[in-house]
DNA sequence: TTGTGTTTTACGACCTCC
DNA sequence: GGAGGTCGTAAAACACAA
């Protein structure tokens, strides 16, 4: 079963968006957006700075594929859909990065969202967020603030509801007593507010592999550990393994018996390095006509991405897929942490 | 409401690299 | 030895059909 909550977007589309006038929608653009910034360079920040990826990296992270912001990508791509309302024009509060430039577009629909439901913009939010991390278990750097428990947080799955904005008027898990929290144990696990996946889904479609700088800060801007920030990056990674299993497989996935992608799809895809994996993150049913039509728009018109404000080269020289994922037998095909950071 | 399947955090085991 | 990588798994959180 593909859950449509799984994509990194389509919890916006539940949770991010509040009153009537923010018809924000993890649009099919976003599952575009993921599908070619995955495997994408850290900024040149990144590469600047002395903690930096070494020179190794530039094989994969080529300086003609730095990506160069595309200030006016998000914009475009999302308030010139009909479905899309003003989102202001909000600046990430992480957005320190391309990859975080990028998604202002994103900011800004969680902006304001955060705006309606916390009363202040997300640049605000960012430095509130952060709440005394709460020590789970010795010996290890990991703590579990979660989510806040100082400012009310979204919801990160509210319950299902027949109006398409009938959810945003939920209380939230999130912004229930002892948010964060779960509901039979105190310590097993978090669950990350919706700003929290935000941003690190934001960095995420940037870079697959955080560096030791960006993970601090990101840490430090999201009140999470930087345990939790890498782990959180593994276990990303891992969800993309699995899904480009599943279509390397043949799975097709399908949505209301329409299958939606098969390896074919995949194979005859524009860029052959694309990982569409995150398309298969499908999107709420209520999207689901449009989503579609926008895969097939897509894949007809071959995304023109200098139109849709990314990077070209970064479309067309794709570098191979980061580390093959093979088995933790041959973990070699990883990226050194070391020579990572 | 409940049962079932999926996703999300978090960890341990084991690996490579420096 | 310590860092972070993958892989496998536990258990909570969640979605959804019956």
């Amino acid at each position: 079963m593909v859950s449509y909550y799984n994509h990194p977007f389509a919890m916006y589309q539940k949770n991010h968006s509040s009153g009537s006038n923010l018809p924000y929608s993890a649009s099919p653009s976003a599952a575009w957006y993921s599908s070619n910034y995955h495997h994408q360079p850290p900024n040149a920040a990144q590469f600047l700075d002395p903690d930096g990826p070494p020179q190794h990296m530039y094989h994969h992270y080529a300086p003609h594929m730095l990506p160069q912001p595309s200030p006016d990508w998000g914009h475009d791509n999302y308030t010139s859909s009909p479905q899309n309302g003003s989102l202001g024009t909000g600046s990430s509060g992480l957005g320190n990065s391309p990859g975080a430039a990028a998604f202002l577009s994103l900011n800004q629909a969680a902006s304001a969202q955060n705006e309606s439901n916390n009363h202040h913009h997300m640049n605000d939010a960012i430095p509130s967020l952060p709440s005394p991390p709460v020590t789970v278990h010795s010996g290890s750097d990991m703590s579990s603030p979660g989510a806040p428990s100082s400012s009310p947080q979204i919801s990160s799955r509210p319950t299902p509801v027949k109006s398409p904005y009938e959810w945003m008027k939920k209380p939230s898990y999130q912004s229930q007593p002892n948010p964060g929290k779960t509901r039979t144990k105190d310590k097993y696990r978090v669950v990350y507010t919706d700003h929290q996946r935000l941003e690190l889904e934001k960095e995420f479609h940037y870079t697959r592999y955080i560096t030791i700088r960006r993970k601090a800060e990101l840490a430090q801007a999201l009140g999470l550990s930087e345990r939790q920030v890498k782990i959180w990056f593994q276990n990303r990674r891992a969800k993309d393994r699995k899904q480009k299993k599943k279509i390397d497989a043949g799975i097709p996935i399908s949505m209301n018996g329409q299958t939606i992608l098969t390896q074919s799809h995949v194979n005859s895809s524009c860029n052959p390095h694309s990982n569409l994996s995150s398309l298969l993150d499908v999107k709420p049913k209520l999207e689901q006509s449009l989503h579609l039509q926008h895969l097939h728009q897509m894949s007809a018109m071959g995304m023109n991405m200098s139109q849709m404000g990314l990077h070209p080269h970064l479309h067309s020289h794709l570098p191979p897929p980061m580390p093959p994922t093979s088995s933790a037998s041959h973990p070699q095909s990883s990226p050194s942490p070391m020579l990572m950071n």
